[in-house]
DNA sequence: TGACTCATGTCAGCATTCTGACATAAATTG
DNA sequence: CAATTTATGTCAGAATGCTGACATGAGTCA
């Protein structure tokens, strides 16, 4: 069954098949949010905000998987469009918590739609046990993966 | 509960797992393909010529999700630092059939032994059946993406 | 208290990837 | 057979993200 002689056996790799459907749903999001103006990162940011008001420029970026400097470009060119606010100065710290606006916050709405379509049609193949059985293994995945990180 | 009320609950959300678990896969690959010179393009690419010798640009980019124009780069310095080559004409059509060399080879026996490793200790804390499971839930995502893509 | 470590926000420079475009060859279609 | 469509390789410019670096504030520990 050609197995782990000499190389990795692309087509049963669960790692190469994680990176396809990551792409796959990566490009599916683009798609239509495209026609809305916005990138996957530009929406992963209004809805971390959504949830989780006042998060910071570094926590943002970690919820968004990127580095804190791409995600401070992204903060400066929303608060320049009115889509979020930031305080000049930071209350404590130097941490600068951020909000969404009400403009901010009706462009979300019309994006998530978008997404969740998407993430509907994601899983439409799927029965709901298929759909815990997943969630778990991903959590599993990112729990080994995660671990290595910290010891490394 | 908080269901699809407002937003997408992040914490509940498939997308957004299967996000988290390919960045924290391409993390560790990275980390490992580093020491090695190596990065995870790289390595996808030599891996897909391992495989299917005789591949062409614009298939190896599909293969590592990347543009051709990227793939073609990547080919360029690789076929510079003696990893792989290419006839200088197209034995037919435009189609230039790249093939390993055997420093090619070489350089992908290191690298596979660190990629497995990691791939390993992903799966290190999930039993057979839910591999399984992640296996066929993952593929029933792609193919639903797919046909979106297709029928957009 | 003072030294040390860690996290944050931000700037500058670099690398990588993508978008747009073009010429060419194969496949398809009428 | 001719015309159209599709796919390929490649070039140039633009956008995006990352690495490296710095100053500053908070927490830790002796």
């Amino acid at each position: 069954m050609s197995q782990d002689g000499p190389g990795i056996d692309l087509e049963t790799s669960l790692g190469y098949l994680l990176k396809e459907a990551s792409s796959a749903l990566r490009a599916a999001m683009d798609a239509v949010l495209r026609p809305l103006g916005m990138t996957v990162t530009h929406y992963s940011c209004l809805e971390l905000l959504a949830q989780r008001p006042g998060l910071s420029n570094s926590e943002l970026a970690r919820g968004a998987f990127v580095t804190r400097q791409s995600m401070n470009v992204l903060l400066q060119a929303l608060e320049r469009d009115g889509y979020v606010t930031r305080p000049a100065e930071a209350p404590v710290g130097k941490v600068l918590p951020t909000r969404l606006t009400p403009r901010g916050r009706r462009s979300l709405a019309t994006a998530t739609a978008a997404v969740r379509s998407v993430e509907v049609r994601m899983l439409s193949g799927m029965t709901q046990a298929q759909q815990s059985a997943a969630f778990t293994a991903l959590q599993s995945m990112i729990g080994s993966l995660k671990d290595q990180d910290a010891r490394g």
